[in-house]
DNA sequence: CATGAATGAGCCTTCATTCAT
DNA sequence: GATGAATGAAGGCTCATTCAT
């Protein structure tokens, strides 16, 4: 078995659950059965597991992006979009946690500056490539809110509001889309 | 003047340049030009100021929202808002990175847990009072979704894309609710 | 009410449950109901509330052995001795608590070594007068092993034991010396 | 040479000597000359390190209890009990003070508890198993009176009577026991 | 690749004490 | 007599990081 890739996987879990800055490094050599030398060796140090952790998860991202069939047309890509993200959310809330958590916190934000910027920048393409389609008046503006509409669904869910209806919205947000 | 209410606006300056975790008191003490044992004296512990913290913009949340004269129909008061939300966004970026950060950080959303459940519940009644008021079908979902869209934009515009063209999007918002 | 008389009963049991060293002076006051700078009013410090308490339990002491009425003969009053050990024991662990753990503490041993010295040489004299009339013989050696006998005891019964077989031991000890 | 049990002489030294709680492990530090981490590894808190510190002393005394010869008649064992208890007590007194200290100090006490315990059920065995060969009635009581007169004179030898006549009273209680 | 002993900087917290009122 | 704001020194503990093996 891949022990970096064993270390990874375990970092991430425990850095999604618990705040990367709140889960000291001991806690991952535990939790993954490895030493502490070894994560060192590995990842030089624990700003760099972050950013490999960060590169990985944006990595999943373009994939599933790439992925889509270009055979449909703009709308059906946005449905399928807005579906595969309600999906995500349902199974991997602590995905979006970490995601959203170390973007908000100045100092991880700060460590992971340029993949932030990388990887939104590849998400506003890849939602603005579809807006065109659909609609060229403004497609621009409407590219932001609507992935505010869809960043800001996964913080109400995961982070303020108990016993979100997230299927309501789900409909709605596709009732207001097609 | 009062140490303890220039000791509380310090803080709240600090967590939210530079996180909460990321904060320590000495860096408050050094900045409020107190020691460290008046603190503890006034707050009892660093969790405890911040919650004082949360507690007062919570307030002042509150305090906005009932100020505004109920004499306007629901329409007018929901631009309202959105015209408030966006001047606060642009005036007080801190204030909204504070509180998104201390939301989505596992460790200080625990310590803040009551306090955040009793505010948002609050905004939700107040923004749901607005939309009850414009269309009766399907309100609470729609509030849910406005409330999405205004933390999703803040989110946003505070941490992830640079050059977030807020302008634009407000009128978009306006444009659409109006 | 005497506040100062209060402070000190208080002071005493406190300090009696969870030590000297590990009673902070602000406990006394929550516990007593009365402000900070009060004690330092009537006491001057900490070490000195510790010296007062420990000189009143001292004349205690003298007390107890001076009211004995000198009427009995040499073995009635060490009987007599024995019993109210025996009583003041079980009646107020606590007492004996204190004592012994600020002899044994070198810090609290050296802020009370003028006091200490003095109890004790009190004691010893009356074992000794006691002792005297009985047996002429080695009264000082023997006076020395009765005493450690009864210190041996509490120590045992308050620190060691569990279930200490405190009246048997009392019966054994006045077979003993009868 | 092995740093774990460097640290272990010295705090066992120091703790004697100045009490544990006002020991500072910055102390024991500069006084072994390794760095604080090191012994939050070695030992996870103070209070840990004290554990391993009492739980070594019950070693040494199950050791010097069980390599006695058992050739040796009951009245034989007893006194060669009193001539080690002796012994040690003036070779090694900061043993005793450690000992008698951490056990009246209600702090210590509750850190130690089921050491403690374990410790002295042992010891009443050991000198049960004594007192049961040399006289058969009441060998119970006569064991806690025996323990206690050791405990006490200690107790007086430590912390009560400077001048204390070790020797004479050495003699007595062999008289006494023999 | 792998371990874990060792370091040291920094953090939260406690607490006796002072002093103005 | 009485209060409590304010201080500052000190302590226990955490944790990323280094390095010899």
């Amino acid at each position: 078995m891949d022990k970096r890739q064993h270390i990874l996987e375990v970092a991430t879990k425990l850095f999604s659950e618990r705040g990367f800055e709140k889960t000291p490094l001991s806690a991952v050599c535990e939790a993954a059965n490895v030493s502490k030398g070894l994560i060192f060796h590995h990842f030089k140090n624990k700003n760099n597991l972050l950013r490999e952790i960060f590169k990985s998860t944006t990595e999943l991202i373009v994939q599933i992006n790439e992925s889509k069939t270009n055979q449909l047309s703009g709308k059906e890509r946005l449905l399928e979009l807005i579906d595969s993200f309600f999906l995500q959310l349902e199974v991997d809330k602590l995905f979006f946690q970490l995601n959203l958590n170390v973007i908000l916190q100045p100092t991880t934000r700060e460590i992971l500056n340029d993949l932030i910027e990388e990887r939104s920048s590849f998400i506003m393409k890849s939602v603005r490539r579809i807006f065109n389609e659909i609609d060229l008046e403004n497609s621009l503006v409407k590219s932001y809110l609507f992935i505010a509409e869809l960043d800001g669904i996964a913080l109400n869910y995961l982070g303020i509001f108990e016993d979100y209806p997230l299927h309501e919205i789900k409909e709605e947000l596709i009732k207001k889309y097609n």
